[in-house]
DNA sequence: TGACAATATCTGTCTTGTCAACTACTGCTA
DNA sequence: TAGCAGTAGTTGACAAGACAGATATTGTCA
């Protein structure tokens, strides 16, 4: 719990610095980035969440709000919303996730041993989507 | 993150459901109920915490309304002020982290070999308060 | 086809934690 | 011993997440 409270709380404070935003705004961008058309649904949204299960709604309108990424109608059912990451918001997020990766190497990766840091991975990996 | 996120949530859930706290009364009664005479000064008491000082000085206020612990003056400073585990308290928190362990078990421990559990707390020790 | 359960998303409201400013007190130093 | 920097803890304003319930739409089935 250590570990993760300071390595969250230090590659956060390095990503508002270098790049204006907060983590769970990354988290977004980069489910969208990594998505056909970068476009999804808000429910996929949610299923690939790190973060927020229960508030996607409002963190979608504060990253609309900051014009990284636009609501749009889903063609042939009127309930759902797309959300699609536009040309500023994949600006941003490829020139933040470099930064990041790094702050990451910092505060985390370089601190362990080749052979501990794949022990970790493997021990949590199970964790995944279960 | 996920195994962190997933562990602690369902921990959280399991103690909230037979013990009635949230996980961060169980610390600071742990905190307490380790220290000599089951006292401390808010400041020892936010140190090792993950919260800051206004956070500490609110949990302390949500754990003391519930009569689980009590603010004194402390003898000699009148700024200080010491934080001692009630009876009550201490009732709460023996019963409590008693389940708490096995939810820890349940919910992680028993996930791991016992060489994976041990590659993990090497790996990420290091991360204890520095 | 009409009723009703299920799905998709949003909104109201409460809780919790952060930040910065504030009060009160202590102890150094000139 | 007066001034003042430093320490201890609290408070107000605010941001973000949790949870429950609302709203609109779709699909199923008698």
């Amino acid at each position: 719990m250590f570990a993760h409270s300071q390595v969250l709380h230090s590659v956060e404070q390095d990503l508002k610095r270098h790049s204006g935003i907060p983590l769970a705004f990354l988290d977004v961008l980069g489910r969208l980035y990594d998505a056909p058309d970068g476009r999804l649904r808000m429910q996929e949204l949610q299923q690939r969440s790190l973060f927020t299960h229960s508030g996607m709604t409002r963190l979608v309108d504060r990253v609309e709000a900051a014009g990284l990424l636009r609501r749009e109608q889903v063609p042939g059912d009127r309930r759902g919303v797309s959300v699609v990451i536009t040309p500023e918001g994949t600006k941003h997020y490829k020139e933040a996730i470099v930064r990041h990766r790094a702050d990451v190497e910092r505060a985390f990766a370089s601190r362990l041993t080749p052979a501990q840091h794949e022990a970790v991975a493997k021990a949590l990996w199970q964790f995944w989507h279960e």
